[in-house]
DNA sequence: TCCTTATTTAAGTATTTGCTTAAATAATTA
DNA sequence: TAATTATTTAAGCAAATACTTAAATAAGGA
């Protein structure tokens, strides 16, 4: 089960490469939940409704009309958004309002907080 | 030029839609722009090879035998994070080493540093 | 109960993404 | 200068993404 090698070392060792390789492997499950949801904010239209429902009470439909989006299309990424929890939802009447979930990573506030509207 | 609306306001009024609407138009390269960014390490290769090269000073080769993966696939997300300007590299002799770029938005680094290697 | 309003879901489609393999480019060494 | 090593680029393709339009679901009011 020799490993293959792509190229000559020069400035690490086949030792480190190892060591990183398994190191990268334990942490597979942290990147991919960081991953995911940089990749839901990493989209200018859900970056946008995040950046707003953490303001203001909206429903998919201001959403719409704010982003000059069609509902159905706003209200697909808010089910990206709501799948993932970084938003919930609550019906008031005939209303669904939107809001920014407990659960999000600080670390998106924080990028929330730095762009200003 | 009278705007569509698609539903009875009830939490916030056409004015503040309004209000928005343009706000949200007034920054939509800064929206563009982080998206752009965050959609970038939102890929948990990417974010991978970032974490990586913020710490050792690695060529293609060496990525491609840590992350499991084909050289010109890793090739070809460096090229990204490159034309990004998130990295930056360095020819020496045969092999190109890539480095952090001193142009990545202090967000990114703050995320890179939260994970855990 | 029927109609309207608010929203979601589903199906279809064009575009983008992330890989593969093969060819091209570039520096080093024999 | 020819062969080797390191890397990128190009072409092709399957899967994912982000819309569209139409249909389904759900609550409120006549």
């Amino acid at each position: 089960m020799a490993k293959k090698v792509s190229c000559i070392r020069e400035e690490i060792n086949q030792q480190q490469i190892d060591d990183l390789h398994s190191r990268i492997n334990n942490s597979e499950e942290e990147f991919d939940e960081y991953a995911q949801h940089l990749g839901l904010i990493g989209n200018a239209v859900r970056l946008k409704i995040l950046k707003m429902i953490s303001e203001h009470k909206l429903c998919v439909c201001d959403l719409s009309d704010i982003l000059d989006m069609s509902i159905p299309a706003v209200s697909q990424h808010l089910r990206k958004l709501k799948d993932a929890k970084l938003i919930v939802n609550q019906r008031e009447g005939q209303t669904i309002f939107n809001y920014l979930s407990k659960d999000v990573p600080k670390y998106i506030t924080r990028i929330l907080n730095e762009i200003k509207l």
